[in-house]
DNA sequence: GTTGAGCGG
């Protein structure tokens, strides 16, 4: 049985030939010769000067391009980028029950639709009052539309100025002079996180009071959270400090970190976000 | 070694 000489590939400029060598039905030998021409695109031109590299070692006679006798080229692999629900659906999505999460939103921002809670939105204070105000003039805010002005005795007088009747927090009405009736600052939804430092290794008698003087010194707090058991009310020995400006912030870490206080030496570095 | 409490959908 004769043997057949192995396929070749070579490239010459941008023309690439493969010669390969088939016997048929009838052990008639046949000689191959396709004959390619190369696109060279914008994207490839580094791999096109890596081609004109001089070979080097065992391979350093062989003619220019990929020797099929050690080498195999592959087939074009494409990416795939999964980046909407749209693609998702376009495809088969049935096969991989993973595919089904990836999709999948846990929570929905209903300003911008993003990944995140509503109150977490970062247009929250720009787009959402935008928003909020397009749909008050298209009249789809509130109330039932059933009812009519005056076809009911108001219950009580209503607030200066307001013509809908809807509620107006307290830190709204009469020309919002007043403030709401809880002073205490919520931790949710605060703008001076990235002014908040974290002070650990606090001895368990540490009181509010006493962080307040300590930090005082660097500048105007906003906040003071000193961690605290909720039924024992017995300290964790660690407080969150919120600063008016971060410049601050970043002096009481540099001058409080490693402060003998009490009998321990204290821990300041910047506070993460505790919400995942 | 130790990162809060709360709101949803």
């Amino acid at each position: 049985m004769s043997t057949l000489p192995p396929p070749k590939e070579t490239v010459k400029g941008n023309i690439k030939t493969i010669t390969e060598y088939k016997i048929d039905e009838d052990g008639k030998k046949f000689k191959i010769i396709r004959t390619f021409k190369i696109e060279t695109r914008k994207a490839s031109k580094a791999v096109a000067r890596r081609k004109n590299w001089k070979k080097f070692g065992n391979s350093e006679y062989d003619p220019p391009g990929p020797n099929v006798a050690d080498t195999t080229v592959s087939d074009d692999v494409f990416m795939v980028f999964i980046s909407s629900k749209e693609d998702l659906n376009a495809q088969d999505v049935e096969e991989d029950p993973m595919n089904k999460l990836k999709g999948q939103k846990i929570v929905s921002c209903r300003i911008c639709k993003g990944d995140h809670w509503t109150t977490r939105c970062p247009y929250k204070d720009t787009l959402g009052p935008m928003q909020k105000e397009l749909a008050e003039q298209l009249g789809l805010s509130t109330g039932d539309p059933t009812k009519t002005a005056g076809d009911e005795p108001e219950p009580a007088a209503p607030a200066a100025g307001s013509k809908t009747g809807k509620y107006v927090p307290p830190s709204l009405r009469d020309g919002s002079t007043r403030r709401g009736e809880s002073m205490q600052p919520n931790r949710r939804g605060a703008s001076d996180d990235n002014a908040t430092i974290r002070v650990t290794n606090l001895s368990e008698d540490t009181r509010e009071t006493d962080l307040q003087e300590l930090f005082r010194p660097f500048g105007s707090i906003s906040r003071i959270y000193l961690a605290k058991d909720k039924n024992t009310g017995q300290s964790k020995g660690f407080a969150f400090i919120s600063f008016h400006r971060r410049e601050d912030a970043a002096r009481a870490i540099a001058g409080v970190s490693g402060f003998g206080y009490d009998h321990l030496i204290l821990n300041v570095e910047w506070a993460k976000p505790s919400n995942n």
